[in-house]
DNA sequence: GCTGGACCCTCCCACCGAGGGAGGGTCCAG
DNA sequence: CTGGACCCTCCCTCGGTGGGAGGGTCCAGC
């Protein structure tokens, strides 16, 4: 850099696309230091220099990268920057698929489909499974009920078993709760990494579910509002049974059946 | 409701899935009040038939639905309601669109094609365009440029011109900057609802930009940080030429060659 | 040299939705 | 009557930006 002129804010911030506010919070933060900040005045001068750094920054910005991100990426220079964004493209990536399966959700409040998940009260009957157990939060239920099931399988290989593949879900999603996923065998004797789980048999709340498993809240929101509705308290967790899974159909086209079990039935009348 | 037995903030959270802290959040906002607050201790009391909107709260919430939106979902019963939530629908789709453009323009960023956007310096011709003009933000820069694009073809009927389209862009993305489509045509006479535009002679920094016009600000990226760091000066508005258009090819395939006129050519020795 | 206006400074507040924590009061079962 | 679970309010934090108040600085034109 020969003579590299100092410019002042203003003039920086038109030759970069950002704002004056936006250079001040950079600078703030230690993304991107004027080269030179008079002691007296304040003023900040920014070197022409800098503006590579600055478009960099406004062009990452434009896209909504972080700036933590944005900082990481001007600190790595040559193979390192493609490092950092892709890596911030895979969070993106995630980020549209998540959109996509709530826009899908959407989707079907929006349609009015107020006859979905008709709820009916039944019997559910005495069930021993032999089951396998997860811990986990609100967010990664969905890929640990996955898990829990490929681990199932993986353990009752050579034992048979009745379908459907049923889960257990506590009603509080909570960070540390507990899932399970089993199925009913014939033997008392569970295989090795699996244990046992006694279902009661009881009234209980249920309704069936058509759709990805994104969208069970819709269905859960339909007993738990019944529930609530007609002064019903839960005595234990949800049950799932995965009626048409993964395996043998589209997204659109699974079929869940979840109950939930309730203290006793009262006369609605 | 019969009874409507009353419950406590942290039962009532348990029962809706939702924090504490959200219901005392929802409750400041007015989104859902309490059924009764006790005067002298401040405690919430909530009654089980609240469950039911606090339920839709929590499921909207889940799909990241602004608490305003939310808010319009509970007033409006019926059909209204429905209204509201495709109206959330069409935000989120435009979202997601908006973030696979980002996507797309990270991918390339990512995929370290340093060589991209070769930076050149050219000798503009003088050239008399007939045009129309627009103002727009940042933001509607794009549907803007499309709106002229239409408007000029549209009073353009039966006059012959020369392609490319070219349009004009200050450098300075303000809101309420002005733009300009235009191209040549052989006449003075401009048609009804055009106007002349005229660009003079001159050095420029140009470079041919392949791809979407949403990854544009990738050749402005190149042009802008090789103009600094050469310490030129653009002289007026950067001009853009769309030589393969949407009209012809893919989003991948489209061809705009961009430049930025320069106060003059200095020996870069 | 003086003046006006464009420019710059710092500091505070607002947005959105939630979480964390301090400091203190309340409820109820043992 | 005591302990622990529960509840309260108030304030701070996150990210990134914008707005505005209140005041200092720079420079061109006179």
């Amino acid at each position: 850099m020969q003579e590299d002129e100092l410019l002042t804010i203003g003039r920086f911030a038109r030759l970069c696309r950002l704002s004056v506010k936006q250079l001040r919070h950079y600078d703030d933060v230690g993304l991107l230091r004027p080269e030179r900040v008079d002691r007296a005045t304040g003023y900040r001068y920014y070197a022409t220099g800098q503006a590579r750094d600055a478009l960099t920054v406004a062009l990452l910005r434009e896209i909504d990268v972080p700036l933590a991100v944005i900082a990481e990426t001007l600190a790595a220079r040559g193979t390192d920057r493609a490092l950092v964004l892709r890596a911030e493209r895979d969070r993106l990536a995630e980020r549209i698929a998540r959109d996509r399966e709530r826009l899908h959700l959407l989707d079907r409040l929006a349609a009015d489909r107020a006859g979905d998940h008709e709820v009916t009260t039944t019997h559910e009957p005495a069930l021993r499974l032999t089951a396998v157990r997860a811990g986990c939060g609100p967010a990664d239920l969905g890929a640990a009920t996955a898990a829990c099931v490929t681990r199932l399988l993986g353990a009752l290989a050579g034992t048979p078993w009745t379908p459907p593949i049923r889960g257990l879900f506590p009603l509080d999603l909570v960070e540390g709760m507990r899932i399970v996923v089993g199925v009913p065998t014939g033997t008392e004797d569970d295989p090795p990494g699996t244990e046992s789980s006694v279902l009661p048999e009881g009234p209980a709340l249920t309704t069936v579910h058509i759709g990805p498993y994104a969208q069970l809240p819709l269905a859960y929101h339909a007993l738990l509002g019944r529930m609530h509705a007609e002064g019903l308290r839960a005595t234990g967790p949800a049950r799932e049974e995965y009626l048409v899974t993964p395996h043998e159909a589209d997204p659109e086209d699974l079929t869940t059946r979840v109950s939930i079990p309730i203290e006793t039935e009262r006369a609605a009348a």
